[in-house]
DNA sequence: CTTACAAGCTACAGCAGGTAGAGCTTCAAG
DNA sequence: CTTGAAGCTCTACCTGCTGTAGCTTGTAAG
């Protein structure tokens, strides 16, 4: 039986996070010794270590959800959780591109600013002007 | 005089948000109108302005807090201008990095997924066992 | 067996950066 | 003068945790 230090130690998680994922609904309640603490089994560390896992790969944690879900009966086709990878892929795929839009724009900026004064500082003038934006306002995705 | 809806149309800000940006002091307190309305003068709409385009090239609310305090007094050398967007510029690509190593798992997950049973499925698996992650991480495994 | 202290417990607050809703008041066009 | 859009304040909620306070339990040494 593992303690929460263990599984924290274990997979890397903040002690707090475990706990944080077992109130989601992430976790399942664990048993418990005599005194009240948690007791882990192997089961649930693989577990933990799979949500890590998916988190590191950027899955919210609703994703996550999901591709437990369907973890937990192995009888169905998994196209589902390829789909659900692929909507991440397309996800990641769009961030990059926003963020490579962004350091084309911070690059310019930085470069064409020569250093004197506040007054004609080129970063923000670029910032203060809106017609010398290439990015059309929308979504700030993170 | 510019009421708030106004600023929210010519920045594509919700007028939530401007209220929030008032709220933690980026925009100043307005005036009002008789009835306790905001109104807004054409500053306050290139401060929004200024806000909400920083705010797309990805700084953060406490980085563009010092971007207008060093435009508001614009007597000294903007090297310090430079600096927060150097820094942002380093975030950015940092992140770039990142989300294109996820990129590369994501895709080798999902090419290699046969697209059978969820008992086999390469997607899940790779999530499952740390052993293949490319992204290191420490002791999981013994 | 006692003591010391690390580790665990619950409960709640807070972070960024907003967003949504309730329930009310004001503004402006017709 | 009416009516409906727009504004107001206040509060709560979102994601994904993280930190703190104030207590209890577990465990190893002496």
């Amino acid at each position: 039986m593992l303690s929460i230090g263990t599984m924290s130690r274990k997979t890397g998680t903040k002690v707090q996070t475990v706990r944080y994922y077992e109130q989601i609904g992430l976790l399942p309640e664990p048993g418990r010794s005599e005194g009240g603490q948690r007791r882990y089994t192997d089961d649930d560390l693989d577990r933990l270590a799979f949500i890590r896992h998916a988190r590191q790969l950027g899955f919210s944690l609703d994703a996550i959800r999901e591709l437990l879900a369907l973890a937990d009966n192995p009888r169905q086709p998994c196209a589902n959780a390829d789909s659900i990878a692929a909507r991440q892929l397309r996800q990641v795929e769009k961030r990059i591109m926003r963020l490579q839009a962004l350091r084309t724009e911070l690059r310019r900026m930085i470069d064409e600013c020569n250093g004197e004064s506040i007054a004609d500082c080129r970063v923000l003038e670029v910032l203060r002007d809106h017609s010398e934006c290439l990015t059309e306002h929308e979504d700030i995705g993170a």
